[in-house]
DNA sequence: TTTTCATAGCAAAACGTTTTTTTAGATAAT
DNA sequence: ATTATCTAAAAAAACGTTTTGCTATGAAAA
């Protein structure tokens, strides 16, 4: 492509104001010893002449560019893909503020791909990463970018030994939420549709099921949890098929995502239960599918917008210090009252 | 943040084989006349010191980037967001094949932000915008963009006077196949979901429509038309209360797109209609909920990974070259059989 | 034998910043 | 009166490449 006009550099306002172009770089990150006369005269210059700093060449000097690289596995089938597209909104949101750009990467595991590579081709020191994958062993990953001092946070719980940032949700209060909403519609019988349990959220909310519904006096039946595997629509089919085959039934589940219980409810349908006339389901997630599902799930939500923003703050603020400190920060969910929930008779 | 340990550069490879770091880059580039043996001697060094150019110093060279930047409109909340994200995964395919990166802006048309403005911030020459807002006034976004020879290219069609490249589906053949199949089942009586009228894609399913009818010899009764006035949930439930005041009813109905429909449906349901026992619904898009709802969407399936494949192939097929050609491409849709049909008894 | 020409490689300039060093005058402290 | 300190601004170095221009060789052409 043919070189276009070229742009407004420093000097070019140096040779106008008449002054070292190192001055008028003095003047625009506003450091150094500059009469405020020169100062204002430079500024006026450089806005006439509509100056924009050349990122490139200011990247050059501190070996850096200023964006926050959002990396997730090839394939994030096993989680749904609006997940995602919140989180990054949320980063997306902080990255504008700060005047950072996001670039979106997908690593190609079978490929080797490491998450240093990436952050070191494309300069940036601020890496989110969508730990979803629970088959990569992040030892290594993780050993590198700490040696080599570059910011990341874990979107979702690191179960492993060293200590990362991570932003995750409260998911012992988010099913506390669910089960509590339950139980004051008088149901006692309550199922489960489990995820993930390789997953730290899949097991977390199974492990305060069991815990909430001591808590409340319950008994938990181990018949009565359906396991679907993975969060996906189809794991949500096959806990279904579970669920049929089973001659105890609960009046009540809860769902250990949006995803499942689409799923779930649209096997059990063709079966002829309704919901919630001949079953309360309360789910997880507040996708964006929970508010156009019929019956309307009655949902935990997670803030995920939030959980990308907070993902974004707390990387920039990582890198911005000289050795940082890592951060846990747990998000609280809210319950979100729709159809697919009724009072026990 | 500390200054991490160094990484490679050319200087170091050339120190090491004792040449000229000019020779080394000319070796990585495959240039000029370095003697075989050299070459190789070079190469070896390079992969076994762990090379990797910096992109930031080659970019302060040619004043670019090697960065994709996708960018909407502020408020994309018109178009259901899952739309967004398969384009976007389908740009990032090829991103990664190509050795870009792929950079996610949302322009504040409030701010008055300019395409232009992005790319020269970011050094990208390779803009593919999503073309949706049609409130905004392109011409001048143009204009600025041609003069500096940016290369980009608009997902959806582009309604303006200049010549443009850009992304879109061919929405009659797509309506076609919607209408074949309804008469197919032996349906005569057939309304009409529309969608954004202001928009190419609404207008031109809304005309296909008429034209389609036609062309079986059916009647196109306006009273049978039901107009949300976007393409979201809400405006299906918009359509649905025009289809429950109408007398006369259709036995089936194209919806101009999946969120149409189940934004339609949702509010039917509760009026005691069914799908498809009462009423057939084929609809447009086939969006990542449609397989989900039920009954499972009958629909044309728009090819939104590869409408991003395509984008991203041909900007940057644009800017390799010196002066490009626009280009239009209309990518062909595909009628996906589910539920929500039935024949006429 | 001299001139051209292709090959091989080095040296230096350029890209646009930031940062460090230098110069120099003015003021304050010894 | 001399040194130190502060302010102000210029000059130079640095970041890691690519590109341009130069030098030097050997071979082919005149």
């Amino acid at each position: 492509m043919a070189k276009s006009k070229k742009n407004i550099t420093i000097k070019d306002i140096a040779k106008k104001a008449g002054v070292a172009h190192s001055t008028v770089s003095l003047v625009m990150n506003n450091k150094g010893y500059v009469s405020d006369v020169l100062r204002k005269k430079v500024l006026k210059i450089a806005k006439t002449m509509g100056y924009e700093p050349n990122l490139i060449a200011r990247g050059l000097i501190n070996q850096t560019f200023p964006v926050v690289a959002a990396i997730f596995p090839e394939n994030p089938s096993f989680f749904t893909i609006t997940y995602f597209i919140q989180i990054i909104s949320g980063i997306q949101d902080v990255c504008k503020d700060t005047d950072n750009a996001l670039i979106i990467f997908n690593l190609d595991q079978t490929q080797g791909e490491s998450y240093y590579q990436v952050s070191r081709k494309w300069l940036s020191k601020n890496l989110i990463i969508m730990n979803i994958d629970y088959t990569r062993d992040m030892h290594q990953d993780i050993k590198v970018l700490k040696k080599n001092n570059i910011s990341f946070v874990l979107i979702n719980k690191y179960l492993g030994q060293e200590d990362v940032s991570y932003i995750n949700v409260d998911n012992f209060s988010g099913v506390h939420q669910a089960l509590k909403h339950l139980i004051d519609l008088g149901h006692t019988d309550i199922g489960l549709i489990a995820g993930d349990l390789s997953a730290p959220d899949g097991m977390e909310r199974f492990e305060a099921f069991k815990k909430i519904l001591q808590e409340y006096g319950l008994a938990f039946n181990s018949e009565m949890v359906y396991k679907g595997g993975y969060f996906s629509f189809d794991s949500g089919e096959k806990a279904a098929l579970q669920f049929l085959n089973c001659k105890k039934k609960p009046t009540a589940i809860f769902s250990s995502s949006d995803n499942l219980s689409i799923g779930f409810m649209r096997v059990i349908k063709t079966k002829g239960y309704s919901i919630p006339d001949d079953l309360s389901l309360v789910s997880f997630d507040d996708s964006l599918e929970a508010n156009y599902v019929t019956p309307r799930l009655t949902t935990v939500r997670q803030p995920l917008v939030e959980i990308g923003r907070e993902a974004a703050r707390l990387v920039l603020k990582q890198s911005a210090e000289k050795r940082y400190k890592t951060k846990h920060i747990t998000l609280k969910t809210e319950l979100i009252l729709r159809e697919s929930t009724k009072a026990l008779k």
